[in-house]
DNA sequence: ATAAATCATAGTAAATTAGTAGGAATTAAA
DNA sequence: TTTAATTCCTACTAATTTACTATGATTTAT
């Protein structure tokens, strides 16, 4: 029931552009794991991801990098760890097929903790993040 | 963000006694075993582990056998999976030092989140998981 | 042209989880 | 009082997942 530290990581990815939305231009993989502490090559996968579920866009090339594709205030963190965290599911039997059939309990318990974690989540903006506003 | 096996198995465990609450006498590893496709060695060290955080008390010796230390009602779901899932803790900075201190923006999501699952978890009992009542 | 960057993908090491195994201690019942 | 059924204790191993490394192709500003 841990995060991955491809969900933390991503999460941190997201707070460091989120603070250099205003600028015009792209922020490299480089400096972006140099002021989180990740690994270049790592940090690219995980932005990678973040790439393909635009959430971050790209120039490639020469002088290119990343950035927030949306605003801040636009951006939630349930979007962004869904998308790092195997979409924030609990427990596979939700959308599977497991041995104890649609009819056991406790698949309703699960059902419902991952809304209430996921409805949370949503509620929450990278913009509040960086403003440490929860 | 995978809620392990142990807790799943042991919220079945729960259930299962709480089942027979209304009996007497104790319930053995082997039955409960059989009617949850548990293997019984596996489900030895979960009770084992619910039987010192007080959950369940046990008879020893032939005959022996386990039942819910109180009512159902009087049980929630979150006091049983704290037990078998390291305390629900999403990220360890919480309660350990990470590189980013303890400024760091994510650590107060985390801590929300952590409270949230929890305090959800909390109003649910297991007499209402068995009733289906959620 | 060149250098700086993203993009794609395969491989490996570390850590965690899940499950096995063996046997000691206890106790109801024959 | 022996026996069989049971909990209790702990060490080990197999499987899976996670975290990270490695290589190199592609793109593009300068």
């Amino acid at each position: 029931m841990k995060m991955s530290s491809k969900a933390r990581y991503g999460l941190y990815v997201a707070v460091e552009l989120a603070k250099r939305y205003s600028d015009t231009d792209v922020v490299s993989v480089a400096l972006l794991a140099q002021c989180t502490g990740i690994t270049e090559k790592y940090l690219e996968q995980i932005i990678a991801m973040m790439k393909r579920a635009d959430i971050v866009l790209s120039n490639r090339g020469a002088s290119g990098g990343y950035k927030l594709a949306r605003a801040p205030q636009d951006i939630s963190v349930g979007e962004i760890l869904r998308v790092l965290e195997d979409n924030l599911q609990i427990v596979d039997c939700i959308h599977k097929d497991c041995a104890n059939g649609c009819n056991c309990v406790s698949r309703n318990l699960w059902t419902k903790l991952n809304e209430n974690i996921n409805s949370y989540l949503d509620t929450i903006s990278l913009q509040q993040l960086v403003e440490d506003k929860l």
